[in-house]
DNA sequence: CCAACGACTTGTTGATAACCCC
DNA sequence: GGGGTTATCAACAAGTCGTTGG
């Protein structure tokens, strides 16, 4: 099938297929032969112990979130937070918290931060002014160069080694740094790297969790911590090690040192294809409009890299605090970089490639799309949308105070849309059934003997529903195959689009099939009809030379056929729950129109790794600064950059109530003294967000200063909405909005706990640290999911397992003792009697049982922990992919390990990215 | 400056396919 | 060889952020 192909692109060798990604094939396969490991157990966990002790007190984090819960639904797990760490670190310093004369120090130490922007840092005092005409020029700069940094940049870093700085760091990380130096100074220090030390308490953030519930309560992130190797290393540091990065001083510890150097080499090949790849507007900001021209990259101009020493900078906030060493593997170091042939070899080919198209639609590289300003394609066939089947009648007759009701068929659509969802909790909810009432009540007219909910029994309809769902399972697998080839031929014409010249994946081609609307939260239109969608509602946008399709309604035609090449979209149309908004028809996640604007979003939160120190001095500043909605810009941002927070839009009232950071509530933060907030409400999806964290000073003190004299539902940012603190980004790096600080903590976050954790050890072993890693991502996202509706039943019967191996273990240990004595074993629960053992065998299967005991145990409690987190979302949305490939080759796992087939579809432009890559 | 658009990214979920263990 | 899991994918809701017009 065709969407085989496309989904292997990358492998394929032949053009044929669609190919994508040519290059990477080398490494492809070389991956493949590694997986034939096959089993992964990611699974495993780093041993529970270690949760543990964080839990307590996570050493490192600070933050907890709570998951789960998804507000409306009483879900029980509310529970969890996960402790992001934090780590605690010394790092932080580079924030510096405005008091600490030491941060001046530290910054200078840290000094990574490339001269331009640095300035500041290195005076602390004079910083302002300085800061801001620096930046200024930096930006300029940085607009140009932009491109050419990375290129340069990476072996710039590994050169210097910058890429340890504590701005690269996430806030969270910083911040708990800056808290401690700022409480204590000097003891902060310590504090950082110890976890478990006692100092803790003060410096670290803790986070705690809510009471509400058991463990789930407790900080998936500290859970999931590391180990107190960290400690160790810190406590090795001297004082003046504080003022580095932990990052820094751990990798030097580390063995990041050598991986470094064979970046070195690596350099040139870096991401080539990349650049030539992207060009539109890459860069900076949005800016459609092409101002300069087009992007050439120059090289030349390395200055770019700064030189910044190590800091934390470049590590999540959250992850600083933390800071351990997962301590996974005794091994040392051993990295090797060689091997993974992969990257070189096709690179060259492709881009001679390029504009291959023409001829069969090769893949491969795609590039010029982007010729011009905000053009994405010149020419464009597709052959449009296709609709889904007629609504076909059942005649089963729901009930109306007891009796049979003949329906319409369209009527019979409504009323089966409810019936079929009687056990989703939707079928109980006021507002659902309201609105669904309302507009079926539309259909049946003033007139229908039904009027009233109460009245109506759609269960002859729900269990008609029922046996079709049974009667389709029954079906043989050959139906089921003919039946899917049969979908598969009517939809083949509608999966593909050809974009300038190249073959490509649509996304969504199949139109919404009419039903309920099912918002999530709250909603106010939930259960409201999304009616049919028609051709006539459509607007289709396709190139002015392709044939428009055929509407495949006789007597009706498009809304409307466009031909803008400005947008990617191939067909939209209006919302039937908001006609004020359109569901639009775009390429596949595969696409190359995608995956370009992936690399630049990429390539964008990479840079501001390189503002991020400047950009957290500043904001540090603004803390107490006079005019209020500096202030609130400075604390939001501060928000925005330690917690991952979204940036929060204005709202509707026809929509669900939920909140980001510039429309929080006051009721939405609660002060904790000293100097801890308490976040609890409800963000995107009306997914629960609860976390308490320890903040500076001066925020906490801000913080309580917005609250004063509002009322609970006031916004505590009443100065402020997202326009306007993305301005304000925008005048501190070109193109920076609020969500790349999402983008660039999970990837510095992931980048920094690979870079660490991995020691060595088998593919298995390894894959558990990049699942922890990637874990850590998604609390600090807080992604979350549903606790499946098993898995409490799931929990039991393991520990009813487990019990009943210790059940076994104890029998052991008494045969033991008497075979010791050179007693014969008792009998067993039959009476019968057993065999009996030498105490050698006996010993060793007390260890086996032992192991196996242990063995459950942990996978048991790494379900628990992840039964709440969604690792996927930060997979697809906010891990630089090359840092994963990258880490793959040095690391000789295969890349299907980490990737399934979608996403390496969709990432197949990072495919063949240098091993050396670090974000 | 702001509200209304408009386009595109991010996020969760439910259905299904694939897998695994007894 | 089947039932329970788990992984994957599509569906589609819900955000973000830029632009535009008054």
């Amino acid at each position: 099938m065709s969407v085989q192909a496309c989904s292997n692109p990358v492998f394929d060798e032949d053009d044929d297929g669609p190919i994508i990604f040519k290059k990477s094939t080398t490494v492809s396969k070389q991956n493949k032969s590694n997986s034939e490991v096959k089993k992964s157990s990611c699974q495993k966990n780093d041993g529970q112990s270690e949760r543990k002790a964080s839990n307590v007190c996570s050493p490192s984090g600070l933050v907890s979130i709570s998951q789960n819960n998804k507000a409306p639904s009483p879900k029980p797990s509310l529970v969890k937070s996960p402790v992001t760490g934090t780590k605690a670190s010394t790092s932080s310093g580079s924030v510096s918290p405005v008091k600490s004369p030491i941060t001046g120090t530290k910054a200078s130490t840290s000094g990574k931060v490339s001269p331009l922007k640095s300035p500041v840092v290195s005076s602390k005092t004079s910083v302002s002014a300085a800061d801001q005409s620096k930046q200024s020029i930096k930006q300029n700069i940085a607009s140009v160069k932009k491109e050419e940094k990375h290129l340069v940049r990476s072996s710039a870093e590994l050169d210097s080694g910058s890429d340890d700085s504590e701005d690269d760091k996430p806030l969270s990380s910083r911040l708990f740094s800056g808290l401690l130096k700022g409480s204590s100074n000097n003891v902060s220090k310590g504090t950082i790297a110890s976890p478990g030390s006692s100092m803790m308490p003060k410096s670290k953030l803790s986070l705690k969790r809510s009471s509400d519930d058991s463990d789930d309560e407790k900080p998936l992130s500290s859970k999931f911590q590391v180990k107190p190797h960290t400690a160790a290393s810190a406590s090795k540091l001297s004082d003046d090690e504080d003022e580095k990065p932990l990052a820094s001083r751990l990798q030097l510890n580390g063995s990041s040192a050598k991986v470094a150097q064979p970046g070195k080499s690596n350099i040139k090949d870096n991401k080539r294809p990349l650049d030539a790849v992207s060009s539109p507007g890459q860069s900076s900001v949005k800016r459609p409009k092409v101002e300069s021209s087009i992007p050439t990259k120059v090289k030349s101009v390395s200055v770019k890299s700064e030189p910044k020493l190590e800091d934390d900078d470049h590590i999540p906030i959250a992850q600083r605090m933390k800071k351990d060493g997962t301590g996974t593997k005794p091994l040392p170091t051993k990295q090797k970089v060689t091997k993974f042939v992969s990257t070189p070899p096709k690179k060259t080919i492709k881009k001679t490639k390029k504009v291959t198209k023409t001829s069969k639609y090769s893949k491969s590289t795609k590039v010029p799309p982007s010729s011009g300003e905000g053009q994405k394609w010149t020419t464009l066939v597709h052959n449009g949308v296709i609709f889904p089947p007629p609504y076909k009648p059942h005649g089963v007759k729901m009930l109306y105070k007891g009796e049979p009701v003949d329906l319409k068929p369209e009527e019979e659509e409504v009323a089966t849309m409810f019936a079929v969802m009687k056990d989703t909790d939707y079928a109980t909810k006021e507002k659902f059934i309201e609105n669904f009432m309302t507009d079926w009540k539309k259909i049946l007219g003033k007139d229908h003997i039904i009027k009233e909910f109460k009245y109506c029994d759609f269960t002859p309809i729900y269990e008609w529903h029922q046996r079709e769902k049974e009667k389709k399972k029954q079906m043989t697998s050959e139906e089921k195959k003919a039946l899917k080839e049969e979908k598969l031929k009517q939809e083949e014409k509608y999966m593909w689009a050809i974009v300038d010249g190249i073959k490509e994946k649509v996304g969504n081609f199949r139109v919404e099939p009419p039903g309920l609307f099912r918002g999530r939260g709250e909603h106010p239109k939930m259960g409201k009809l999304k009616k049919r969608i028609l051709p006539s509602d459509i607007t289709i946008n396709i190139g002015k030379d392709a044939p428009v399709p055929e509407c495949p309604v006789p007597g009706q035609s498009w809304k409307e056929v466009k031909h803008d090449n400005t947008v990617t979209w191939l067909a939209f149309w209006n919302d039937p729950i908001n006609p004020r908004e359109f569901k639009y028809v775009f390429l596949a996640a595969s696409s190359s129109l995608k995956g370009q604007s992936d690399k630049e979003k990429y390539e964008k939160a990479r840079k501001l790794k390189d503002y991020i120190h400047t950009i957290r001095v500043n904001y540090t500043k603004d803390f107490t600064s006079k005019d209020v909605t500096k202030r609130q810009i400075a604390v939001a941002t501060y928000l925005i950059d330690k917690l991952a927070l979204r940036a929060g839009n204005e709202k509707d009232d026809d929509e669900a109530d939920t909140v980001g950071c510039c429309t929080l509530k006051v009721e939405n933060v609660n002060l904790i003294p000293p100097n801890s907030l308490e976040f609890d409400f409800l963000g995107k999806d009306s997914i629960k967000y609860h976390n308490i964290v320890e903040v500076e000073p001066p925020v906490y003190k801000a913080i309580g200063q917005f609250k004063t004299g509002k009322s609970d539902g006031d916004d505590i940012f009443d100065k402020l909405d997202t326009s306007k603190l993305n301005a304000h980004l925008k005048e501190l790096m070109p193109g920076l909005t609020a969500k790349v600080f999402r983008t660039y903590n999970a990837s510095i976050t992931l980048d920094e706990m690979l870079h660490k954790e991995t020691q060595g050890g088998d593919v298995p072993e390894k894959l558990v640290v990049y699942n922890h890693a990637n874990k850590e991502v998604a609390i600090i996202c807080n992604h979350q999911r549903s606790v499946s509706k098993s898995h409490s039943a799931q929990m039991s019967r393991l520990t009813e397992k487990i019990n009943e191996l210790k059940g076994v273990l104890d029998g052991l240990k008494v045969d033991l003792s008497r075979a010791k004595k050179g007693k014969a074993p008792l009998k067993d629960a039959n009476g019968k009697p057993k065999k009996s053992l030498a105490p050698e065998v006996l010993g060793r299967k007390i260890a086996q049982t032992n192991a196996k005991i242990e063995k459950m145990e942990r996978d048991m409690q790494t379900k628990e922990d992840l039964k709440t987190v969604a690792l996927g979302t930060s997979k697809i949305n906010y891990l630089d992919p090359r840092i994963s490939v990258a880490w793959c080759k040095r690391h000789e796992v295969p890349i299907e390990k980490i990737f399934n087939k979608s996403l390496l579809a969709k990432f197949a432009w990072a495919m063949d990215v240098a091993p050396s890559f670090r974000f």
